[in-house]
DNA sequence: AATGAATGAGCATTCATTCAT
DNA sequence: TATGAATGAATGCTCATTCAT
């Protein structure tokens, strides 16, 4: 009689796959891609290096089911939240709070995800380098607040946000075609931040405004809520 | 008798090193990190491979100065601009431009400097990550405008700098010391990343904010709108 | 009850084999002995790789026999014809004829089955190698054409059939035995070449041999003469 | 002081190539290019793996150098021969004679540079298909001979002398266009091979051609001298 | 008997680092 | 001191062969 694959056969390919996936995951999240090798994964799985193959085509291929299977979850669970029904304010603070208790969860992942380590030591250089640029905003936002021109606002948190709302804009997906970009389409783009910037940072708080203290009576698992004062 | 480094022997030094410093930020610059070799950088000095390591102790040393010098004149350049005198407000619009300037200018090594290149895949990857996430604000903001609840806005930008607040703010410098970080704290940090977009998106913007012109009339379809000249 | 292979059985596992010998033959004339696996072969014969193990001991004997089927087709459609009765100078014709007509079509498995492509540059090597000793025949024949000792030939395809005579009577099997050829025996191959090769080239043709049409006429520039019909 | 390349360094960098290309020789002439690895060939010469790349680019161009050099000498020195002055006959005489002696001299290379090597058992195989081949134009100039329509010669010589003529002018450089052309071009290329074969088998002698025997006085070294009758 | 997943040695190639000159 | 040839471990990937199912 002849062989037939059997569906035990495939659940165990595909537990196997799972299992490489999760090995593969477990190293980034250690090392970053550099540590992400044929071999090290292999091991890790308990199978030879030529197995690996088998599932994968490539290393390339590999890292970016990595780094989806990674990804995908995350987005997958923030953008429900996002959905859910309410004021549109409302919607958006709960989608912060998701997007960040997840990111808070494995800090080294997503950092991995983000900004991928090349070396411990230029890592310190990069923490470094973003740090200088809080800096320069946190004694702007400081200055802002002692002359009364910016409302009361926590002027680390606010300086960090400012810098990632411009390097995001910049290079993140918003502005990968710029090759093509004029510099009219370059100084709009820069306009817009500018304007989103100064709105965070420079509005006075009106009473009216649904801030996070009234979030917390629609969440169930109770944690990670803000005092309303900062 | 007794050999002395002189003055002059200590300037060619620097000197060198120097050379090799702006070396290997223009390998840097054209190729990413990756593209950053022992061999490579010297021969682009004009020098041998072993005298590299006259300079620097070992590539990843060689690589964190690499890094730091690129960094470092930009920040300084930022900085400049963010510390001159006149209202806090302006000095942030200022200081925006500054760095949007210096990062529009030298896109590669910017990309190079905030997220490595690991693979033509994973960046794809990466991209459609962040994407992903900017269209979940996208929606949000979108809904926003349309209720009437948040005011005019280019809905793209806003989105993704809602991601670069957020991503920076939690895998950025301010969190690194997240591990020793009691809920309470972190609590704390997520409500003043909410409060910090919150105001950013939903805020009306009042008259006698020193905002750059064509902010505030009335769009329908939400698309990127930009301001007559800037 | 001790198991007998029936009739059946056998026939089948024959029927089998011919289907791997078929399509490691596809495989050979499409890409090379390179591009013979036994893993494409399974695939391609629709069987499991361990299954060709059935049916040949090893990768060098399937080769071997792969070698064999594809040539000994061949050589008996050439063999047929060389046996047609007639006078010996038409079935030389005619067998010419067959052998040629059958490489020309399937160039490929013939010069995979001649000379195994090892690497592109190599290969381009190995077309100068003997292209540059086909020159000087080439010359050499020229000469003799314009000063009257030869007649009137082709010479770029007479340089090319002295390359061949002289290669593989030297490389071929008639010499393989050689180690064990006392000096003697060697010149006497190598005179026997002569004879072969100054016969082809520089006799006169006389009237009564039963050349195909065309050959005789006077051509100055020496190059590809051509019957009016074959 | 600087450093300077001595010529003693540049000479034995020159020194170091010779010896991986003799090596690679040594390597290719026992076991075909299949047995040419970097790491065989750097172990042979005796210097590390990588050493091996900073004299030639990639194993592609390695073959291909080992391929010209092993080719190079031996066409150099058969083109002499055949430029030497003399009547058209007896240059071509002395030609062969060159030929013959160097491919006699280093069989295994010369094998493995016509017709590569892929597999012991292949190599097998391939004798017995050119063999083959052989027996069939071996049976019919024998049988010409026997009927008095050819005259005496060496049978077998002249089979593969046949064997030979065809396979070169079918799958050698000569009709590597083949692609390219029409159904009358290749008919004349088969007519001209007819000819050929036909001339070289066929023939009656006459008396006042200048046959091998007459080659032996022009020669310094005397061996391999043919005798007058085969 | 048939299957095809698994093996693991082997390959070409790169590059941080060392050290004789 | 400067040099750059040499090192050799490491990497991604292939494939003949085996063997539990």
């Amino acid at each position: 009689m002849a062989y037939r694959p059997t569906e035990k056969t495939e659940a165990r390919k595909a537990a196997m796959k799972q299992r490489l996936l999760d090995a593969a995951l477990a190293l980034v999240a250690t090392g970053g891609f550099n540590s992400l090798t044929i071999q090290a994964l292999a091991q890790k799985a308990g199978i030879a290096t030529g197995a690996v193959y088998k599932h994968f085509e490539s290393k390339a291929q590999l890292c970016a089911q990595v780094f989806r299977l990674a990804t995908e979850k995350e987005v997958a669970a923030v953008r429900a939240t996002a959905l859910r029904s309410g004021a549109p304010a409302t919607r958006l603070l709960n989608t912060i709070d998701a997007f960040a208790a997840r990111a808070l969860r494995g800090q080294r992942l997503a950092y991995a995800l983000i900004a991928e380590p090349v070396d411990a030591l230029v890592d310190t250089e990069r923490l470094r380098y973003r740090h200088a640029y809080a800096e320069i905003f946190q004694k702007l936002v400081e200055d802002g607040i002692r002359s009364g021109d910016f409302p009361a606002q926590t002027p680390d948190v606010s300086a960090a946000a400012l810098v990632g709302v411009i390097a995001e804009s910049l290079v993140g997906p918003l502005s990968w075609k710029i090759d093509g970009q004029t510099t009219t389409e370059q100084a709009r783009l820069i306009h817009a931040i500018q304007v989103f910037c100064l709105r965070a940072v420079a509005l006075q708080t009106p009473a009216d405004l649904p801030m996070p203290r009234g979030t917390r009576s629609q969440r169930k698992d109770g944690h990670r809520q803000a005092p309303a004062d900062v």
